[in-house]
DNA sequence: TTGTACGCGTTATCAG
DNA sequence: CTGATAACGCGTACAA
């Protein structure tokens, strides 16, 4: 392992000129600073983390919470924050919470163990809100990707998803639907109950009379838009419009639709949330709410990084512009 | 932050009684372990990562590299890793290599810098292959995933892809169809190479004549499984089966093929590979190869650490077996 | 069984 | 502008 003691030695200087040099910092004669930095090339040189973590007690490090990585949702999210991250240096350490992030210990490890200089958290779990206490009487910058909250030194990023399941639900109404079912999330997130409100809303304000609304609840993956649109179907048979809280339960939700042989947009017309790269390419192509992720992801990190140099400080509320996407499901 | 000092000041030893107390190490008397534990869990105590790291020269930290993390085909074999990490304490690093592993410095980075135990590296990129003796005469442990060398000392986890694809290839032709084309991956991918061998086989064991082979080639996403559809439609308008070398290609040569007009399977049958998640509802449901991807994750996790913990050697390989998934696209 | 002393590679402080 | 020295927190010979 080369380190800078032996390119100390091979430019006959000390490793504490060395580090100067290195790492571009004053009083260094600018000769000496390109010689060390061609031994350094030469030598194949790369710095040890952990040293440099040790003593400046920053990592370079940033923590990303998510439900499940696996799911689509956040793989564009997770490509905006690499794209800043790598651009600026930072590295990504990436975590499940699951169900909930505040049963595990995977924040304490992040923070205490690996040292993280700041962490974006995505979700709007409403179980989990203790840890921001937490993160901001340990003064560790974080954003937070889904939420809106208030509070003062919070940074949110998010969009107006009751507005948005408004929108969707109007464009519906528009069309001329009168039954129209909603195949709403876990209530346990603040999202779902947003786009439900943002669905009764509308309904509300088109005078649908009560009996006409129809909810049914999944937990935002394809198996239970599948389930619930098969309910649908069977609790409320001259239903034509269905608004689906995500993208993944609509795609089970089509599938539900094709297998009672309806056709979609004649007999039900669907609307989906998200706008999940593949929902382009359902059969027929998804109508839905596109929710800017990369720019989510990407923002988010700018954010943060812009916190942690000094640029910037806490207590921004960023809400980002959804947009409705018309294909041809509805 | 709480050090094995402070904890040592409680206990009324010296710190390295608590460091081997902490670590589980001989030469600690059971009743004073106890108590140090129970004084380190009292004060909250995390060990640092950093200076740990710098000691021992091992970070507990290991290397993930795929083209792009963003691809759907990644996230079950990410789970699967995640999985066996978390239950054996490891951290993942997450990079992309994007077209070229080698073009950029992400595994200098990471082995230099972060200190990895070991990598894993997804993908069978015909140009990236010279890290393999970089690694070898590191002596960095590392598995491979979607590659088969033979050399000595090096992991494999791979599946037949020129079989599958032969499996696929003859499920067409048993259900009677002459015309069958193939929209390839991009051939400088061997799983693409071989994909496209085991099609090419299959036919000419069934003595289908040259002129009614039909090879369009894309690079594994939706759009070029669209344009790639449109293409064989027009080149080939009595073609009446599909072979596809992943499932995201065929999700846009399904749409392609809606949009044309036909009825899938009975005028055009449609064969993809992977078997993502989403793959069971498109329309129709796809039939397709399925790779246990989840179990590529998996096993390259467990031999991985395995190996790291001197319980096993290098130069495993491990063939695992795919599964033509039967639903009613073909 | 416990404690002492040292070193891991780097940066920061302060003196030259 | 440069160099010596002392940390950072932990693990580990080796001595007690």
């Amino acid at each position: 392992m080369v380190t800078i003691k032996d390119i100390a030695r091979r430019a006959g200087v000390s490793p504490s000129v060395v580090s100067r040099a290195l790492n571009n910092k004053y009083g260094v004669k600018e000769s000496t600073r390109q010689l060390i930095k061609n031994i350094a090339r030469e030598m194949n040189y790369y710095p040890n983390a952990a040293a440099r973590r040790l003593v400046t007690r920053k990592s370079g490090m940033i923590g990303v919470m998510m439900a499940d990585i696996s799911e689509p949702f956040y793989t564009q999210i997770i490509k905006g924050m690499e794209y800043v991250a790598s651009q600026t240096g930072y590295t990504l350490l990436f975590s499940n919470s699951y169900d909930n992030l505040e049963k595990t210990n995977v924040l304490q490890k992040m923070i205490v163990t690996e040292n993280v200089d700041g962490l974006v958290i995505v979700g709007s779990n409403r179980q989990d809100t203790s840890f921001i206490g937490m993160l901001l009487e340990r003064k560790i910058p974080f954003v937070l990707i889904e939420r809106n909250f208030k509070k003062d030194k919070v940074n949110c990023i998010w969009i107006d998803n009751k507005k948005a399941a408004y929108t969707a639900t109007k464009f519906l109404l528009e069309k001329g639907h009168k039954k129209i079912a909603h195949i709403a999330g876990n209530l346990q997130n603040q999202v779902a109950i947003e786009r439900l409100a943002g669905y009764t809303q509308a309904l509300k304000e088109s005078g649908v009379p009560e009996p006409n609304r129809l909810v049914i609840h999944g937990n935002f993956v394809c198996e239970d838009g599948y389930r619930a649109m098969q309910e649908i179907l069977r609790a409320q048979p001259d239903c034509t419009g269905v608004f689906v809280a995500n993208d993944s339960m609509t795609y089970g939700a089509l599938q539900a639709i094709h297998e009672a042989g309806f056709a979609i947009p004649q007999d039900i017309a669907v609307v989906g949330f998200d706008d999940l790269e593949f929902s382009a390419f359902t059969n027929p192509p998804l109508t839905t709410i596109r929710q800017p992720r990369y720019e989510m992801g990407k923002k988010s990190m700018e954010i943060l990084i812009k916190i942690l140099q000094g640029e910037e400080k806490n207590g921004i509320n960023l809400c980002l512009p959804f947009e409705l996407v018309i294909r041809n499901s509805a």
